[in-house]
DNA sequence: GATAAACCTAGCGGATTAGCAGGATTTTTC
DNA sequence: GAAAAATCCTGCTAATCCGCTAGGTTTATC
């Protein structure tokens, strides 16, 4: 019940991409040596968070990556679906259709608990967005005791 | 981000055993059969969960497991946490002593959210016990609509 | 045209997962 | 006491995923 770190990377490179976004674009290497990660894994992951239509991307020299939309309106969940697949204990296959069979004897009870435990995760990663996090990382450097906690 | 079928077997054989528990233990075999998991598996899982304390074996024929407390007090917590590790979406090291180096330039914001998120995922799963879910099931099973939903 | 960047495809070592095999040990039952 | 029923133990394996690297292609800027 952990993260892998595509997802922790993703969050924290689309940070980076809030805390410096601006006119220009962000370069991938730059994020990635701020961030500490591999410039070449980071490219895949820009690559999916692109597909998902999360970034845009500039080609050529002098090119980088911007959000596709304000820091206000990008979720932890956006990202970390994207990144890591759909959030969820459990299959919920409840969802699909109605009359699957269950296989257990328990999995009519439980399906509707993974649901709901699958819901509130979900609604706790839906409720930070990056421009909270922007919020918190100015408050914490302006207070002085940045790389402290 | 989703529970292996470790965590999701564990639960659900837990459950079995809330829902079958009465004066004789319970065999591994009927519980692997009922809830459709390989016994040899559920073998593994119930060591662990043995060693953490929440089982209680009967060796020898006619043994089997039972629940090392009531249903009340075993929660989904108790068991995903032994089966799948703590639960975390990512390193909270801040916890241990403080003045860690930040490798990104991002972790301290980001190191407070991301306990902040893994303390309110695990309190959803501590927040549900097996005695909720026997409840739940007794109440779909009374009403006529097991195997549905 | 040189350079800087995004883009693309492929591979790889290690870890984890899910499960199987085969026995050893303990207890009950006949 | 023998057989059976169960837990316990150790080790193996095929498949998958993870994190990362490699090496090139395309597109834009200077």
């Amino acid at each position: 019940m952990r993260l892998s770190t595509k997802g922790r990377y993703g969050v924290h490179a689309m940070f980076d991409l809030a805390m410096h976004s601006g006119d220009a674009a962000i370069a991938l290497k730059s994020v990635a040596q701020r961030e500490n990660i591999s410039e070449k894994y980071l490219e895949h992951l820009f690559a999916n968070l692109k597909k998902a239509g999360l970034i845009h991307s500039v080609r050529g020299a002098q090119g980088g990556y911007r959000l596709a939309r304000p820091p206000e309106e990008i979720t932890l969940g956006d990202i970390i679906r994207v990144l890591e697949g759909p959030v969820a204990p459990a299959e919920c296959k409840a969802e699909a259709g109605g009359n699957e069979d269950c296989h257990s004897s328990s999995s009519c009870a439980m399906r509707s608990i993974w649901c709901r435990i699958r819901d509130e995760i979900n609604s706790i990663l839906d409720n930070i967005t990056l421009a909270e996090v922007v919020e918190e990382q100015r408050k914490r450097s302006g207070q002085g005791y940045m790389f402290h906690i």
